[in-house]
DNA sequence: CGCTGGCCTTGACTTACATCAACGACCGTC
DNA sequence: GACGGTCGTTGATGTAAGTCAAGGCCAGCG
C-alpha cells in the first residue's frame, strides 16, 4: 500500500484507531508514519491497537493538568495541542506545541510534568502507560523508536532554551514562524502560507513575551515586508531568507 | 559490597574505568550507581567497560563542538562541565550544567546538537557510538534505563524554559540555587553550602542574564539575608524558605 | 440586526535588565 | 613584591519589552 493510495479525503477524515475490535484501524492511520507505532508490524500493531483508545477534544479542551497521576500516554492524530506549566501566581510557559504524530505523557515519576489542552479540535491514541510500558518491553524496537522521539524532542527543547534566553522579541517570532513551517513540512503540510492555529496569548506564552509586544513584532514583520497575514491563521513568510537571517541572530 | 564499604578516600580518587585490560574497573566506580550503566550485572557491565575509555579534560577544554560528527558518547564520573548553544554573532545559551553521573552526547541526528566544554577538572568515560547502540540492542535495559534518563532531562528542560521565559533576574537566581542544591544532594554531596563552580558568565549564559545582572542580583540576595558567599565557589543558603517562595513566583 | 464578548491591535508610559565604563580582588609569574 | 590578566562588583545611563488603557474587528446569539 504506497503513501499515495492512502492519501485520500475517506482515510485522512478517519485516522482514529477505535478501540478493541476490528483487526488494526492503525492501518489506515495517515500519520502512523510518523509515529511511535511507525515502526511495528501489522501483528505487533494490532497488540498496540487492542490497548488503545480513540479521544476527542474540542478546543481549550483540557487533556490533563501538571501534578495530576500519570496514567496514561497519547499519540495526537489530528489537530494541535499546547503543553505549558504554571508559576504560583499564573504566569504561564507553553513548553511546546504538538502535532499530528507527536508523543505526549512521558512521566520521569508517576505525574505529569506538565498539562495538557487543546488547541484546535484533537483526535488522540490513549494507552494505559503500564500497558503501553509493557509493550515496550515486549518490543524493543518500540523503545528505540521513542528513545529516538526523546532525542528530538530534547534537541527541541535545546532550540527553544537558545530562543527563551538569547533572542530578542522580533528574532523569537521568526523563529517561532519558520519552525512552525518545519513541523508542517514535516508532516507533509504546507510551510507557506503556515497555518499558526493558536492565540497571540499562547505565541506568547510560547516565546516568553506578552501579547502586546507579540502582535506588535507581527505587525512590525509586516511592515517590513517579511510576512502577511492571512485570515484563519495562516501566514504567509514573503521573506524567507530575511526570516532565516533574523532567527539565526545575523 | 554495600555502598558504605565503597566511600573511602582512595575509590573515590580512581572512579574512571580504564580501557581493556583488567575485569571491570567499573566495579569501583563511585558514580556508577547514577549512571546509565547503574542498571548492568558484573558481566553486562564488564562488557561495557570493553568499549570504554577514559578521558580527561582541565577547566575550558572542549569536549566536542555543535555539528561536529556526533561519533562518541560520554559519561560524567568526576567535575563538573557545560552545554551550550550559539547564535551566529556569539551570544551564547547554556542549556545545562553536568555533574558525575550525567549522561551526554544524544544526538538525534549524525551530528551533535550542542558543544560541551569542562567547567572543572573532569573525568568522563567516553564511548563510541556505534558499539554504544549495538549494547543498547544487546541490553534492552540499558535502553530502558538510557529512556528513563532522557525524559528527566526533558523535563528538566522543560523547567529551565519556565525559569527562561517567565521569571525575574532574583527568581531565575533563587532556581538556579536551589536545583544546584537539589543536583548536589541526590549525589550525596552538601546542598548546603551548595558548590558553585561556573563563573557569573557561564550563569548568565544560562539564565539568560548578563554577568552584570547576576551579579547585582548575587548581592542583593546576600543584603536581603538569603545567602552568603564563601570563598572558592560555595553559596551557603541562609534563608531556604524564601528562596524557594521566589522560586516559586510567590 | 444590533448587541455582547473574545481576540487582536495600537498608543502612551514605565521598568527591569542591558550596556558602557570603572574599579577592586585575586592569582600566578617573573 | 610589583605586574598583568581574569573575574567579579558597582555605578550611570539607555532601551527593549512590559504595563495600562482604549478601540477595532469579528462571530455568535438573542
Amino acid at each position: 500500500m504506497s503513501s499515495f493510495e492512502v492519501k485520500d479525503l475517506k482515510e485522512l477524515a478517519t485516522p482514529i484507531p477505535r478501540d478493541g475490535a476490528s483487526g488494526s484501524p492503525c492501518g489506515a492511520c495517515a500519520v502512523r508514519h510518523m509515529a511511535l507505532c511507525a515502526v511495528l508490524e501489522p501483528d505487533e500493531l494490532s497488540e498496540m491497537s487492542s490497548i488503545t483508545t480513540s479521544i476527542e477534544l474540542c478546543p481549550g479542551d483540557p487533556l490533563f493538568d501538571e501534578a495530576e497521576p500519570a496514567d496514561h500516554m497519547f499519540n495526537v492524530t489530528a489537530g494541535s495541542m499546547k503543553i505549558y506549566k504554571l508559576l504560583a501566581d499564573g504566569r504561564r510557559q507553553v513548553t511546546g506545541f504538538l502535532f499530528p504524530g507527536d508523543f505526549l505523557g512521558l512521566a520521569h515519576d508517576s505525574n505529569y510534568a506538565y498539562s495538557a489542552e487543546a488547541v484546535t479540535h484533537v483526535t488522540l491514541c490513549r494507552f494505559p502507560r503500564r500497558k503501553l510500558e509493557a509493550l515496550l518491553h515486549r518490543f524493543p524496537k518500540l523503545e528505540t523508536r521513542l528513545l529516538s522521539m526523546a532525542g528530538h524532542e530534547l534537541a527541541a527543547a535545546q532550540e527553544q532554551m537558545v530562543v527563551l534566553g538569547r533572542k530578542t522579541a522580533k528574532e523569537k517570532i521568526a523563529s517561532f514562524l519558520l519552525s512552525l513551517g518545519r513541523q508542517a513540512a514535516r508532516r507533509g503540510q504546507s510551510d507557506n502560507p503556515v497555518a499558526v492555529p493558536m492565540s497571540r496569548a499562547d505565541i506568547g506564552d510560547y516565546l516568553g513575551l506578552t501579547t502586546e509586544t507579540v502582535s506588535r513584532t507581527f505587525t512590525q514583520l509586516k511592515s517590513n515586508g517579511a510576512i502577511r497575514l492571512h485570515s484563519a491563521g495562516k501566514v504567509e513568510l514573503l521573506d524567507r531568507e530575511g526570516l532565516e537571517a533574523l532567527a539565526e541572530g545575523l
